[in-house]
DNA sequence: TCCTTAGTTCAAAAGTTATTGAACAATTGG
DNA sequence: CCAATTGTTCAATAACTTTTGAACTAAGGA
């Protein structure tokens, strides 16, 4: 079970840049970020949405390639897809992650320590 | 006759990521930052759509801080407001654009010379 | 004053996006 | 096998966005 990812020469800016024009997608964004890789799986998001919202989001995230998701068991390892972007668009998503630092529009929440159920 | 704007800490990232994920505003923005600085009117924005649709995605631009229109005569004269853009979240503005010439996806229009009537 | 040019506003139509709850599928652990 | 966990899908709804043409305002020039 693999789930659909553009290849890297297949993501487009404007999409990208709608994708990350919702204050919920880009807190997901930042939260990621501030985990330097680690995978996350999306129940570590519930701050930001209900479920049934998350899955909505995260799949706009991963069909824009903003995002990766692999299937592991029951759970789906979500990371940015930061060395794709910055080939694709260098510096982008640098400094949107450090615009959103410095902006109260961003919702940010602190860490969870979640079990993972794999 | 002033038009409003947004005040430079008034202006918000997902605001303006949202309306940057427009292709047609793409391609405005892109256009006005191949003019270095030089100011527009509408017109010469008219092979992106029509004048009533481009009077709707211009009043976005505004409105979300990413240009300023000055009112001259009876034309708008629009920049990009490259250093208040610069100044609330570094380097964003400078890789979208790169970005967007890059990419296929954001139209690109050869310059015209039209008369402004002041 | 009258005409032209520049651009806005309005209302309608069409399309897209976000959010919700209920039902579903898939995997794991007991 | 059964129950719990993780996450998706579906249908409905509400809200927003984009695009259009017709009507309009405001300024400038003849």
């Amino acid at each position: 079970m693999t789930l659909p990812h553009p290849n890297t020469d297949q993501i487009s800016l404007p999409i990208v840049l709608g994708v990350l024009g919702d204050p919920t997608r880009l807190a997901i964004v930042r939260y990621l970020a501030s985990k330097q890789g680690v995978p996350l799986n999306c129940s570590q998001f519930l701050d930001f949405g209900s479920k049934t919202n998350l899955s909505y989001h995260l799949a706009k995230l991963r069909e824009a390639g903003v995002t990766r998701a692999e299937v592991v068991g029951t759970n789906r390892m979500i990371t940015l897809r930061r060395a794709d972007l910055d080939a694709r668009f260098p510096g982008l998503l640098d400094s949107v992650i450090a615009a959103a630092g410095n902006d109260p529009a961003v919702p940010a929440v602190g860490g969870h320590d979640i079990e993972i159920h794999a």
